[in-house]
DNA sequence: AGGACAATTTAAAGCGCTTTAAGTCTTGGT
DNA sequence: ACCAAGACTTAAAGCGCTTTAAATTGTCCT
């Protein structure tokens, strides 16, 4: 009677099963249950049959914890994600794929407001995590050197100078050049680029644009208007234009974002798109396949950089490889709607 | 010499610190590290002062694993979301600041194409989560009531009929009431409705807009072209529309996304937003934000049904609430450009 | 039948921490 | 001086699992 108080649970009485339960219910050890259920090899079919009906019986389920303990290993790959970023969220889905097909788990710990890389990864740490990819980090290279001396680093979309650990990412400077070329085959000669700050990421495709107007004999035309990496730095950066005696024949912007602000501030002051003024973005945003929108960009091929990202850890974890690599991937060039040849 | 072989593995030697090392340095027991490391009052304060220092000389670092086998208590909810979802990303963010204010941290587990609400639940249990707060589960409602058997589940977004497990969720009912007085106050009479498709919340959204426009008596005026959740959904009832001799003067779409969808057709015909058509979405969504959108929709408070899911995860497992609890906060209208008087 | 060898099974020692009961020291009062 | 009452500290027993060495059983020859 006295187990009125209890019985206000749920759960009470019987918890969560343990693999002794299970073991218990065969009438064996748990080593062979756990032999079995790992699907090592030892355990007789019999057993193995046997154990695998109490499990599901009993409704086992291993408990991560124990095992990490036990085992010394977590299989447990961490990722620092930004959660409000849609590219994030594919590299995220094609990490969870390839990670599951070579036997590794994923944790991961975002990216907030009031939550710093630093926090993220010390979660992440605090998980035991084998290897941490980190999408898109901006701590300092040596940060991120250090912290590669307590669980391999791989740094997934950024270029990290001279780095000491793994990076996977798109060469962004090629991007932009296959844009300009892209526009100049068109016929285009004004073609004006709309920054995107300070970083790595801006460096590299303000250079990727200057290098490849250089490349096309257009040095003289080069000019790069300041913005970030917002909506309303593109419309700001395309009013600006607007307030010239003549328009460019094409803009290309940093991002989607800001060519989406570059697109809506022309098309509010009359001008045809693409008709008298081609607009380019980057990164093939779910925002640029928007019908209204149809934006010609840039694709970073997430697939492919998670599936490197997780052969760089599991070649730090299981096949002991020390030296850095770096993989360098060609971003691909999405034609839509928005480019034309110049009027 | 011989340490040729494991000097090329960074790491080696000096593995993670554990309680003991720290314990060691000092010269105390570990369980007096733990006492000080877990700020439980019962260590001295010159022991306190030496272990905490200690402790980062060493860079000593909690094992999880370890601490929730130890204390039979993992202090982790677990987070399932759909990592493509604004709005679950802005969940996230403050569930995890909620969380924290009670001592609790959050594990995530993300439904992607090829992992269904059944393997993230599994993840999230695997982890020892002591809850699970499930944004927008699409389980039957005797599915999540059988997992609240193995941990308390609150279900957040979603109206889950008879409920024997907590709910947070905004009455969208009452949104979609909100969006149609909105138009009536504006003068509105020709007010037709884009589907969501099937579901609990499209069901929702649909009544309220159907009892809404009956309690302005605007009954006979009741018109719903079925739709999904997509832009395309949106831009196809529009396109509808436009095959009428007469146009409605006010659209309502089931989400942001399909009112997007309706606002491209619509413009694209020549059609004035909000001139001759009133156009309101739902959601919130950044999109709906965007300038050249600048759609009037309606905001759940992502804020709020965070903090009230973790609430409902504290008072089940901390203060043994048993009873299942459903909270139904109020959505808000977001008044922005494209609604105004009929032409 | 006896023995070598292979096939299974299991006892037992942890993994790194928490927790509680049982110390050990101080104090201060008498 | 002596003892009770704090104030600290710590030994030791797990948590639920993995893993390895050792034990047990079975099989096949000669």
């Amino acid at each position: 009677m006295d187990d009125g108080g209890s019985m206000r649970h749920r759960n009470s009485g019987h918890k969560r099963p343990r693999l002794e339960d299970v073991a218990a219910q065969v009438g064996v050890s748990t080593a062979s249950v756990s032999l079995v259920l790992r699907g090592v090899p030892g355990p007789s079919e019999r057993t193995r049959q046997r154990v695998l009906k109490a499990a599901a019986d009993l409704g086992y389920q291993v408990d991560r914890t124990a095992s990490t303990l036990a085992s010394r290993r977590s299989r447990l790959l961490g990722v620092m994600v930004d959660i409000h970023s849609p590219f994030h969220a594919e590299l995220v889905e094609h990490l969870h794929t390839a990670a599951e097909e070579v036997g590794y788990d994923l944790v991961l710990s975002t990216l907030t407001r009031t939550r710093d890389e630093q926090t993220a990864v010390e979660t992440l740490l605090a998980f035991r995590s084998e290897a941490l990819i980190l999408l898109g980090p901006i701590s300092p290279a040596d940060t991120l050197a250090a912290l590669d001396n307590k669980a391999p680093v791989i740094a997934v979309g950024r270029r990290i100078a001279d780095a000491a650990l793994d990076v996977v990412r798109t060469a962004d400077d090629d991007g932009v050049g296959q844009i300009v070329d892209h526009l100049v085959g068109f016929g285009h000669r004004e073609i004006v680029y709309v920054d995107g700050g300070k970083g790595v990421i801006a460096t590299d495709r303000r250079r990727g644009y200057r290098t490849a107007m250089r490349r096309h004999g257009l040095g003289e035309h080069i000019r790069v208007l300041t913005g970030d990496q917002t909506e309303a730095a593109g419309e700001h950066a395309a009013r600006h234009l607007l307030r010239d005696p003549q328009l460019p024949t094409a803009v290309v912007a940093f991002n989607d974002q800001s060519a989406i602000g570059v697109l809506t501030a022309l098309t509010r002051a009359g001008v045809a798109v693409p008709g008298q003024v081609s607009v380019v973005g980057y990164d093939d945003d779910t925002l640029s396949r928007l019908s209204c929108f149809n934006l010609t960009t840039v694709s970073q091929n997430a697939q492919e950089q998670a599936r490197h990202a997780v052969t760089a850890a599991v070649e730090r974890l299981d096949q002991d490889r020390t030296e850095p690599r770096e993989v360098v991937l060609t971003p691909r060039l999405v034609l839509r709607g928005t480019t034309a040849e110049p009027a």
